[in-house]
DNA sequence: AGGTTATAGTTTGATATCAAACTATGTGCC
DNA sequence: GGCACATAGTTTGATATCAAACTATAACCT
C-alpha cells in the first residue's frame, strides 16, 4: 500500500509529480463545535472497537450503567439521564430484556410505567464493559493530562447544561 | 403542564407522595467519554436549531466550509477532513450539487476522481451559515470563557489526533 | 501489453438517532 | 361520573452514519 497522509491532500501536476497540500480548516480550525464533534467522534470510535471485543455495542454501556445505579428507573427518566430521546430506548431496552441483561416491571400505581432493572448476567455484562471504559479511559486520561483534567471535565459538563 | 426536573426523578411512595430523587450518574460522572458525548450532542442540537431557522441542515456547513476553503477538493479528501467515512458523503454532496451550491467535475488527470466548487449561490448560503455558526461560537465561548478556551480546543484537537 | 493491485466514488444493509403521531393510562376539575 | 389535558411508552418516517461489496479507472511490475 503506498503511504498515504492522513489529513493531507496530494494533488498531481502537469506531469504527474506529485504535490502534498494540507487541508484549510478555515474558521472550523478554531470553533469549538466542530473540533468537539470531531473529538467526541474519534473517541467514540475507539470505544466502540473496544467494546466490540467483548461483543457488545458502546450504547449499551451508559444505559446499563444508568440502570444499575438507579435501580427502577423509568424509560423516560433513563433517556433524560442519557441525553436521548425517549423512542431512541424503545429498541435498546427490548434488546436487553430479550437477551435477559434487564428485567423490566409494570409499575402498581401507574401502570404506564415501566421499572427497569439490571439482572445477574446483565452485572457481569456490565463489569467487562466497566473494565473496557476504564482501559479507554486511561487513554484519554493520558491524553488531556491529569492536570487539565477536572477542569476539561468541569466545562464538558457546563456545556452540556447550559448550551440551547 | 407540571414543572419537571430535568435530569431528577419524581418517585410515589405509598401514599401516592412524591418523592424527588436524582439520577445516580456512577463511574460516567466523571468520565470523559460520555461528558464528550453530552457537550457534543448538546452543541449540535443548539446549531442545528439555530442552522434550520435558515433552512440548513448543520453537517451542510462543515462540508461547504471544506470545500470553499479548498476547491477542487476530491470527495475522499473531504472525507477525511471532515471525519466521516466516504460513502455518507455521497448523499450530501449529491444534494449540494442538486441544490446549485456545489459543482464537481471530473479531474482530466485522474477520471475516477470529482474536484469540487463552491458556486457563488453556496458562497451566499455558506456566508448565512458563517454567522449563524458565529452566534452560536459566541454563546460556546461564553460558557468556556476566554481563559480556559484555548486550552480547552487544544485538548479537544490533540483527543481527535492521538485516541486510537 | 497484460495481469495484479490500488484508489475514487457508489451502492447496499445495518444501526442510531430524532420528531411527530399514536395508544393507553392517569390526573384534575366541574 | 365524565371531559379535558398530561404523561409513559411505542410506532413511524426521516436522516446520518459506518462498513463491506461493488464498478470504474489508474498505477505498477514484468
Amino acid at each position: 500500500m503506498r503511504k498515504t497522509n492522513v489529513s493531507g491532500r496530494v494533488r498531481r501536476g502537469k506531469n504527474g509529480e506529485a504535490i502534498a497540500e494540507t487541508i484549510r480548516f478555515g474558521p472550523l480550525e478554531y470553533w469549538v463545535g466542530f473540533n468537539l464533534r470531531m473529538a467526541q467522534e474519534h473517541a467514540f470510535q475507539a470505544f466502540s472497537r473496544r467494546s466490540q471485543e467483548i461483543g457488545e455495542s458502546p450504547g449499551r454501556f451508559a444505559t446499563l450503567t444508568l440502570i444499575a445505579r438507579n435501580p427502577g428507573i423509568s424509560q423516560t427518566e433513563l433517556s433524560h439521564a442519557n441525553g436521548r430521546d425517549k423512542s431512541s430506548l424503545t429498541p435498546v431496552v427490548e434488546d436487553l430484556v430479550r437477551r435477559g441483561l434487564v428485567e423490566r416491571k409494570r409499575m402498581r400505581q401507574d401502570r404506564r410505567t415501566y421499572r427497569l432493572n439490571v439482572t445477574p448476567a446483565g452485572k457481569k455484562t456490565l463489569a467487562m464493559l466497566t473494565r473496557c471504559a476504564r482501559r479507554h479511559e486511561r487513554v484519554l486520561d493520558g491524553i488531556i493530562g491529569q492536570r487539565d483534567r477536572k477542569r476539561f471535565l468541569q466545562i464538558l459538563k457546563k456545556i452540556a447544561v447550559e448550551v440551547e
